[in-house]
DNA sequence: CTAGATTTGTCCGTATGTATC
DNA sequence: GGATACATACGGACAAATCTA
């Protein structure tokens, strides 16, 4: 590779770290020159290729300063990186109807795997979506701690981004996710209405997921107490560690109580193990749609997914088309309850 | 986006859709202008980007034509677009071992969905491909027939391709497959060594998968019989279509038999079968290896997946260092036979 | 072999819109 | 605001290579 294609990925890797600091001030061109050993003239070209992509500007008598766009980057809608754990079981719809919705209007839809939320924690990933032009990203992250000053320079140097069931609201990305507080709500309210005894709520526990944060604190905020979340450990087999919590609940005599499950994988096992034991009557719910629980007298909470998959995609659009207007905005939308009656 | 550009997509269009005719030569510069309505320098430069990228090339006096390589295309490794169906239960585990083979050699592997084959038979998604710069490609196709025509253009314009799980052998691409003769044959004898009794296959109808007609020829060719052979409809329910054919075998008399199963979650639906039935002692045996299995009397080959996945990317490396000297070879890896006693 | 037609390669000048100085 | 540079686009002219009659 040639000296200024290898300084440019340098520079690039240097300012997606954020090396250049708070001003984002790079090195003068003299400083370049004697820091890599190399002439004017290559270093220039490689300053050049960066402005000519918009990652820098520089001024006469001022020096060279990285860009710090606030709003969307016009570019093209062409090609799509969908970064998430590919095997999740809901990332099957979601993918699906993203898919459908970016072919719809010619986007071309890649994925990434995101094995638990590793690729965040990278600048690597995203210098390499840069080095390719790939600068239309949805992320569907499963941890907590998101990198939010690496997004804001990813933003600033031209990044359309867009963050999928995520918690917090940021003004570097539109979040797009499933209103949490009125799914446990109303799952609670339909148990309530027909079950008056213990309701308890069973998460994950370790906070990974953030919308587990908001399911928790809705269960809270609607059953008045905190006493009754009960949580099994994230990223450990699910069936085990639910069958392994019931049997522990029912020994303390906490069993019988209604059940509301944070997802589709804890509510199916809960389910099983209730017929198992000759619980069937006691109120169970959960939020995601599995078809298996039709199987078994619960409830669930349908993700919209197909709404959130195009919001997700027409948010991507606004922030390409609208440019240095946009503004990020966080979207909470509702799915709804469904009743299984065998 | 500028003349010169579109014309560019165009004419990459008409080159991937083969229109340039046997002789692969593109109309003149003159020819261009008129049917495009666009001066000469318009026409030249968008002919000048596509000579850059390596796609077609010119000469005085004669002409411009589509260029013909028939080796490796000697580009950067940075980028592979892995093209499969996500969500077959197998993808998950070659998937990860050819990320971990890519990510150790710096390269970024992204995944492109592709229900039931649908991508394959679409230039569309080859031409933004390339006009993405994305040339190595590696192809997990679940339909037997394969536009090898498209294939050819695309080598010929510097597109790396390698083949999974794929019958035949061709020049254009690497053919990377687990060596179904050595599979069928082994459960066959392992089966015969312990009963003597009827011994039958179950695979998909209709041959839609390409591993699927050389398993049923491995069967017929180590059994020494055609009757033997039932297939359940590929693309429905597979375990609902299992029940319902080993009920009809049952009724038939055709049950008692051991069984030997094209694919991992037939044997599992026959296993569940045959445990229901009070049919335990009969040998089973399926290709693909699914823990579950473990809880049944049964054996599985397990596919050599990790060999697969690191062959697929080694070859992916040898088209991109060697270029001309590339030559397409096919490789058939053995996987091993385990042996669940319950 | 030559002459002429064809086709690409390389100039020239002109004009416009945009971004930068 | 004027000057400059650059990318895009058009038209024309001629040279050089190649093919064909």
């Amino acid at each position: 590779m040639s000296l200024y294609l290898t300084l440019k990925d340098q520079l690039l890797k240097n300012i997606l770290e954020g090396s250049y600091g708070s001003g984002s001030v790079l090195p003068t061109e003299h400083e370049l020159c004697e820091q890599y050993g190399l002439s004017r003239v290559t270093v220039r070209k490689a300053l050049d290729e960066l402005k000519k992509e918009g990652l820098v500007s520089s001024v006469q008598g001022q020096g060279t300063i990285v860009s710090h766009r606030r709003g969307g980057f016009h570019s093209s809608l062409d090609l799509i990186a969908l970064v998430a754990p590919v095997h999740s079981p809901f990332f099957a719809s979601f993918m699906e109807f993203f898919e459908r919705a970016a072919e719809e209007n010619g986007s071309l839809v890649l994925f990434k795997q995101d094995f638990k939320g590793s690729a965040l924690h990278s600048d690597e990933l995203y210098f390499r979506f840069m080095k390719k032009n790939i600068r239309n990203i949805v992320l569907w992250q499963q941890t907590e701690r998101i990198d939010f000053e690496l997004f804001s320079r990813l933003r600033a140097i031209g990044m359309n981004l867009v963050l999928f069931d995520q918690m917090y609201e940021t003004d570097v990305a539109d979040v797009v996710c499933l209103d949490n507080h009125h799914a446990v709500v109303s799952l609670f309210n339909e148990m309530r209405s027909v079950y008056s005894g213990k309701i308890i709520f069973i998460g994950f526990g370790g906070m990974a997921l953030p919308s587990e944060v908001l399911r928790e604190q809705a269960f809270m905020e609607v059953s008045g107490t905190e006493s009754g979340i009960y949580t099994i450990p994230w990223g450990h087999d699910i069936e085990t560690e639910t069958i392994g919590l019931l049997e522990r609940l029912r020994v303390d005599h906490i069993l019988p109580a209604g059940i509301l499950c944070c997802n589709g994988p804890i509510g199916l096992a809960a389910a099983r193990y209730l017929r198992k034991h000759g619980m069937d009557h006691l109120p169970l719910a959960a939020i995601d749609y599995i078809p298996e629980m039709a199987e078994y007298p619960m409830m669930a909470y349908r993700q919209p997914m197909k709404e959130l998959a195009e919001k997700a995609y027409q948010r991507l659009a606004v922030q390409n088309n609208h440019g240095e207007d946009w503004q990020a905005r966080s979207f909470q939308l509702r799915g709804e309850v469904i009743h299984f009656d065998t």
